[in-house]
DNA sequence: GGCGGTTGTGACGACTGATACACGTCTCCC
DNA sequence: GGGAGACGTGTATCAGTCGTCACAACCGCC
């Protein structure tokens, strides 16, 4: 497994390479292909995973199946982790939005390791806070702006966390359906299918298959605010 | 200052006698009258803070005015931790819906107490996951309930939190006006205010001021799903 | 007694979800 | 290699929810 990852995680940078290498033998590596499940919402979780490669999305299932997205999450990012001090169930699914590798932490070693590391409770704590920093800002969104807004603030967040320069622009390759990238707006898959219209019409963007390329950030920041 | 209430804090449940001692000599005390806020979005925080008594609503404002409200919180509830893991400005404004007695704590004292005892940050790390629980529960009734349904769903929440047996139902002196209320849930104060008549209307409630008396809370709780 | 803040209610318009359908593309199987 | 079907995408029409605006009534407090 490609552990180069891992060891520039925020919450595994403190250690020294001896703590970490005995780390490494406790990880379970876990393949997944595009659209397969990690844990499912109702599940018992006793693990916590990193991202080594691909994207994991969390969502959750109305009762009537329609579908949210929490967040898209990328390498290096963890995900699981509340199950770690609430013994209640998964509340959202983890999917794999594309060809993914896991590094999976059994709640057990994990928490030996916070006992005897302050600093790493510190590292966990800071990225549960941003979490909720990010969530917060999901909320006022959603409350505030329309769905065109919303779609653009989407894709300047993955654009920020995915995006790479291309020739003309910056290639974002997202690999999300419209459907996946409506879930993650709150919207409907046609409404932001229109406001992607719209934008490149606009000449702000360019579609290409699960990928968009941003021509025009400054135009797709002002729309976002 | 009213420390009983502190004492039976999970943060510092854990804690021996004679530690819970010395942090309180640390405790800052702060009386606020209601509309007053304790800090502001883009302040720099130093301190988070305990509520002794009363209500704090934790809001956002957009550029344009519109607020919007994160949380309600009560006695025993705390607020502003994310300041101690983020060095970035505060991110809500804090407000008194009531009068409120806080007990603050500077960051570096709590700082001195997660170092020595894991279990505080275990508390500390379960305090915020579900924080982030709720929140992500929040998103979701966004996204898929109209505004009778959250309505109905915030005054069940309320109710659970703050609610006390009363002779035809439960008592809910949430001390919002529906203005609060409507920024609650992410509504206009008019819907808000049409969504409580019918609620009334079909005998489900009473309206009392900055109060209401739950008359039917299984049909309530039905609305709400 | 007046005045600001809060509540109650109606009319209207805009955004957006639902529905329906055409088209393109990719995969898998024959 | 080609075709069928599943999946993803592009677009239009229509209806419903909800925000905005407007205004009346009410309450509590100075």
């Amino acid at each position: 497994m490609d552990i180069e990852v891992l060891r520039r995680a925020p919450l595994f940078a403190s250690l020294g390479d001896d703590v970490f290498a005995a780390l490494t033998d406790e990880l379970i590596e876990v393949d997944l292909p595009r659209g397969s499940s990690v844990f499912r919402e109702g599940d018992q979780g006793d693990q916590l995973y990193f991202i080594v490669s691909g994207k994991i999305k969390l969502g959750r299932t109305a009762q009537d199946g329609r579908e949210n997205l929490l967040a898209i999450l990328g390498p290096g990012e963890l995900f699981g982790e509340m199950a770690l001090f609430d013994p209640s169930p998964r509340t959202a699914t983890a999917t794999a939005v594309s060809e993914t590798r896991l590094a999976g932490l059994k709640n057990e070693n994990l928490r030996a390791l916070l006992e005897t590391r302050p600093e790493v409770s510190a590292q966990l704590l800071q990225a549960l806070a941003r979490r909720l920093r990010r969530t917060n800002e999901s909320l006022a969104d959603l409350v505030f702006s329309d769905v065109p807004g919303r779609v653009a603030k989407a894709l300047l967040d993955l654009a920020d966390r995915f995006g790479r320069p291309a020739t003309d622009g910056i290639l974002v390759a997202h690999e999300l359906t419209q459907e996946e990238l409506a879930q993650l707006v709150g919207a409907s898959r046609e409404t932001v299918n229109k406001a992607l219209a719209e934008f490149v019409q606009r000449g702000w963007l360019r579609l290409e298959a699960r990928a968009v390329v941003i021509l025009d950030i400054q135009r797709l920041r002002q729309r976002s605010r």
